[in-house]
DNA sequence: CTTGACATTCACGTCAACGTCAAGGTTTAT
DNA sequence: ATAAACCTTGACGTTGACGTGAATGTCAAG
């Protein structure tokens, strides 16, 4: 029953996998891995063994460097997915809660920002008049 | 009537002054110069002369910035604020117009980004057990 | 008329988030 | 056993948003 193409199950991936199925280089892997963003095992050659989480994992932090975080405040704030229906609970001290907290202001604070000049930006656009080579247009 | 302190009415400023009065440094002024993202006219002495909106201008631009937006974006989107409520309403053809939907589409991924992941580090604040030298804490 | 606080234009330095080789070891296919 | 397709670690290049001078001009005050 293990012949039927390739299975996409529960098993350790290399970094050319990760890199195809995420569709970051491998480049910006290790990066991320330098930067205490992910931390692959080795294998006994060296390769680097990445558990399927990784996945998601690689997802996340596209998703908030694209959100426009920095990684140094990615990889305090990554950990807080890691259990999500987990039952370990990394241990968090005042120090961390209080940057975490931090960093839901300055979250708070871009979100504000976003939606603010967003919200301008449509109401410019609503208010615009459109193009029209025609200037007939008599509103339909 | 005109001894009476520093009048902050609607007078044209220089480089200095308006860096003051918006926090940034003269070289950033310059720089978003530049990129075009402020256009002060010269006296004739060559110093660049800013009307007073260019204060809330800036600060619309850092608020940009801050959000994660390049200048080269913030350039076809600030133009948008200028006439909120003159009555100028600049060309808009429909490049521009397309342009600015877009950005109003990534803006709006970021929105949904930042808020999926403030709300989840808020949850996990929430469910974190917090710091506890002493080990007994017994939930209350 | 010099000093000091402003302004000007180069122009190189920096930091983050990667891209892009280079020079090799490993595994797989033929 | 040799090529092709992986992987490894350096290490230098790039882009954006400025920092940080250097060398110079301008202007009000003493």
């Amino acid at each position: 029953m293990s012949t039927f193409g390739q299975w996409t199950g529960d098993r350790p991936v290399k970094i050319g996998e990760l890199a195809r199925r995420t569709g970051v280089t491998t480049r910006t892997l290790r990066y991320y891995e330098e930067q205490g963003l992910l931390h692959p095992e080795r294998e006994s050659n060296g390769y680097r063994s990445y558990p399927e989480s990784s996945v998601t994992r690689v997802e996340q932090v596209r998703d908030l460097l694209a959100a426009g975080l920095s990684t140094r405040v990615i990889r305090v704030v990554v950990p807080c997915f890691e259990g999500s229906g987990s039952q370990l609970r990394p241990q968090v001290d005042g120090e961390l809660a209080a940057n975490l907290a931090r960093e839901v202001e300055q979250m708070d604070a871009r979100i504000d920002a976003l939606t603010r000049n967003r919200d301008a930006v449509r109401r410019f656009l609503r208010g615009a008049t459109p193009p029209g080579p025609d200037r007939h247009s008599a509103s339909a």
